[in-house]
DNA sequence: TGCCATTCGTTTTTT
DNA sequence: ACGAATGGCA
């Protein structure tokens, strides 16, 4: 799976070896020596946490079991090394994977040192990182500095460029195959190598060109963020020490979900000097799906021979029913580390296991029972959270809430940049920013219609392939003028001069670098808005509803990049080059609001609420397990399914332990599949909590409507 | 031959 | 409930 054996790509061993020599050179400059006293740390911390924090003699992996405080011992340690151990904020950084878990652990951090000592410090994604490092050295990968972002669809289309078929869930196999190539660092030629079923070999046979097509686009997908980097820093001496001493010190958040390319980035960037904390958990991983690969805590103490590994067995959050429940869950998984969380929060509640009837009873059920919870309990909403497995059980508990009128925000679920009018504006972005980013033009120019179509286009593509030019720059080629009729190369033309005032105006000198004479990033939007009367639009294609939701969405979108703009002093292009990684968890600024969660299981990771409720634990949806594939070799299809019962189970773990105080377990004897009504058996994983004689099995039918208007007036009353 | 309507089927998680 | 595929109609 690594790609020790791939040729462009030497194995570790060398690069540790050749990077020795690097950092000796290094330190040879005088670059300032550890510090050789610790001071004292900050109290508020168990021994363990204390000696994560105070580690600096060489790499650190510290084993955060849920709710052990994992986040304390990174922001102390950020804390630690800037106060007390002299580091600069600019030479600290903290990876992170998500944008929300970024955005947290930088608002905890400024309780643990004065603004002017964070100062530079760089909290962010990996991919983040990844887009600055590629920003600063484009020119070194053969990219400018422009070069656009392609979300998942827009690399989808692509695939369906350079494959046969108009089967979505092929391209789709295809896209999701190379993604993890490039997270396993396998290149073309091994890819070609490796490739044991049809559908891999269809996709190794796409890798090459695929790639090649992304360069011709100056564009890169989400896996290019962190590869490329890798690949560079693999390659080019320079770049490494300079990144080296940029970035001194790193801690790695949720280490257990790293890929083989982003622990890859880590060790060049610390080098031989291993100057970093890893936190993780083996028992969350959780993403292997995307790639990731526990192997990589494991491979972190053979790389490094004097690894200090420390243990955070005490669980701050739960209490020691929900504890127990989970420890007796994750125990059926085979240990990479062995470690036993405990609490002393008191015993709490039985854990509530609940058969329902369907989909809809359930979610009418916890709805009522969350009411009534928050009353009795005199909690608030935003104690509450409802976690399922999958997106499309987001549906029935929305409407249950709504019905019963409480308040609910869905955190998760497909990305506010996936959405089809978002990614129409930006394409105008992405296309003003890097004129030679094809997909956007395509999709600019035929959004809204403007009178040039397929048949235009073709033509186009066919001048800009024959030249080997973008397909903008051919809009003004003289060539074009016997191929097109006048009036579409009119509108061809006049979209050109559009877009080139639009780049103009937003800063983006004639070769592409940007210039400081930017008109302000909110009054282009409004004018680019208003040009191609994308309002109207709406209006036009979708009914009243539609429109107006979409054309809010737009709103939301333009006024979130106008706001942001202001803020960080940015010209539009520059915003937009790194637009592409921005969750719309950010645009939601508004500080936790008193409302109930509703969350798929992993995008819960990481948080916690008072009182849980686990839906849809059964079979067949916790743990869901698709079909077999490893055409006709039964001993690996044996072997992936175990992998995936237990990937789940950590899924499962993963739910129970966001629990604090109270955790309700649901499951519906029968379920709607398309139309019929299907029978289903509860989650093995129920079993496995080993609830024995304390589970309580509440059979309680769902309220009448009538019984429910009756309980929701006397709550009202009672609750005021 | 192309478009519209109906019917059937359905693996999920995210940067 | 959504998306794709197929069948029927114009």
């Amino acid at each position: 799976m690594t790609a020790s054996s791939t040729p462009d790509v030497p194995p570790v061993s060398s690069t540790v070896r050749k990077l020795d020599r690097a950092q000796s050179q290094l330190d040879a400059k005088g670059a300032p020596a550890e510090p050789f006293v610790l001071p004292p740390v900050a109290g508020g911390m168990n021994d363990a946490q204390r000696e994560a924090v105070r580690h600096l003699d060489g790499p650190c992996l510290v084993l955060a079991g849920a709710g052990s405080g994992k986040t304390r011992v990174i922001t102390q340690k950020i804390g630690y090394l800037l106060r007390d151990c002299g580091y600069n904020a600019r030479n600290v950084a903290a990876l992170t994977f998500t944008n929300k878990a970024a955005k947290e652990m930088a608002e905890r951090v400024k309780s643990v040192a004065a603004p002017n000592q964070l100062k530079g410090l760089t909290i962010s994604t990996f991919h983040s990182l990844g887009v600055r490092l590629l920003r600063e050295e484009a020119k070194k990968v053969g990219l400018k500095p422009a070069f656009s972002i392609l979300a998942s669809d827009d690399a989808l289309g692509i695939v369906q460029d350079l494959i046969a078929t108009t089967d979505k869930g092929r391209l789709r196999a295809v896209q999701n195959t190379i993604s993890l190539w490039k997270n396993a660092l396998v290149e073309p030629d091994e890819a070609e190598r490796i490739a044991s079923t049809e559908g891999e070999r269809e996709a190794a046979r796409a890798y090459r060109s695929y790639n090649a097509t992304l360069r011709a686009y100056q564009s890169v997908d989400f896996d290019d963020l962190i590869r490329l980097p890798a690949q560079l820093l693999e390659r080019d001496d320079e770049a490494r020490e300079r990144w080296q001493s940029r970035l001194r010190y790193m801690l790695v958040d949720e280490y257990q979900d790293t890929n083989a390319c982003q622990y890859r980035l880590v060790q060049l960037i610390t080098g031989p000097r291993a100057m970093f904390t890893a936190v993780g958990d083996d028992d969350q991983a959780i993403y292997a799906w995307r790639g990731a690969t526990i192997e990589n805590l494991a491979k972190l103490t053979t790389d490094y021979p004097n690894l200090k590994v420390i243990k955070l067995e005490q669980n701050y959050r739960s209490v020691q029913r929900i504890l127990a429940a989970a420890n007796r869950v994750i125990e059926k998984n085979p240990k990479l580390f062995d470690k036993k969380l405990w609490s002393d929060l008191g015993a709490g509640d039985p854990i509530v296991v609940v058969p329902m009837d369907g989909e809809e009873a359930e979610a009418e059920s916890v709805a009522v029972r969350i009411s009534a919870a928050r009353f009795e309990k005199k909690a608030q909403w935003k104690d509450f959270a409802i976690l399922y497995r999958s997106n499309h059980q987001a549906r029935a508990m929305e409407q249950a809430l709504r019905n019963l009128k409480i308040p609910y925000m869905v955190s998760g679920g497909q990305s506010f940049f996936d959405k089809a009018e978002v990614r129409d504006v930006l394409a105008y972005l992405r296309l003003i920013a890097n004129d030679e980013d094809d997909p956007a033009m395509i999709r600019a120019i035929t959004t809204p219609k403007r009178g040039v179509g397929q048949a235009t286009l073709e033509v186009l593509g066919n001048y800009a392939g024959e030249r080997e030019i973008p397909l903008f720059a051919a809009i003004f080629e003289t060539g074009l003028e016997q191929r097109l009729a006048a009036r579409q190369l009119a509108q061809l033309r006049e979209f050109g001069e559009f877009i080139h005032r639009m780049q103009w105006r937003a800063g983006r000198g004639a070769s592409g670098e940007a210039i400081t004479s930017a008109e302000p990033a909110g009054e282009i939007l409004d004018d680019l808005l208003r040009a191609i009367n994308y309002e109207r639009y709406l209006y036009d294609t979708f009914d009243e509803r539609g429109a107006q939701a979409r054309w809010q969405t737009v709103l939301d979108l333009t006024g979130w990049l106008r706001r942001k703009a202001e803020e960080d002093n940015m010209t539009l292009v520059e915003l937009v080059q790194h637009i592409a990684l921005i969750t719309m968890l950010e645009k939601n600024d508004e500080e936790d609001p008193d409302v109930v969660r509703l969350s798929t299981l992993h995008a819960s990771k990481g948080l916690e609420y008072p009182h849980v409720y686990l839906v849809g634990v059964e079979e067949g949806l916790l743990p869901h397990l698709g079909k077999d594939d490893e055409e006709g070799d039964p001993a690996k299809a044996a072997e992936s399914l175990v992998a995936r019962v237990q990937e789940e189970r950590r899924l499962m773990y993963v739910g129970i332990t966001r629990a604090q105080r109270s955790l309700h377990v649901t499951w519906c004897k029968k379920r709607k599949r398309g139309r019929e009504d299907v029978a289903r058996e509860p989650s093995r994983f129920i079993e496995e909590m080993g609830l024995g004689g304390e589970k309580i099995v509440d059979t309680t039918p769902a309220m009448s409507a009538k019984d429910r208007l009756g309980m929701l007036k006397a709550l009202l009353n009672k609750g005021g």
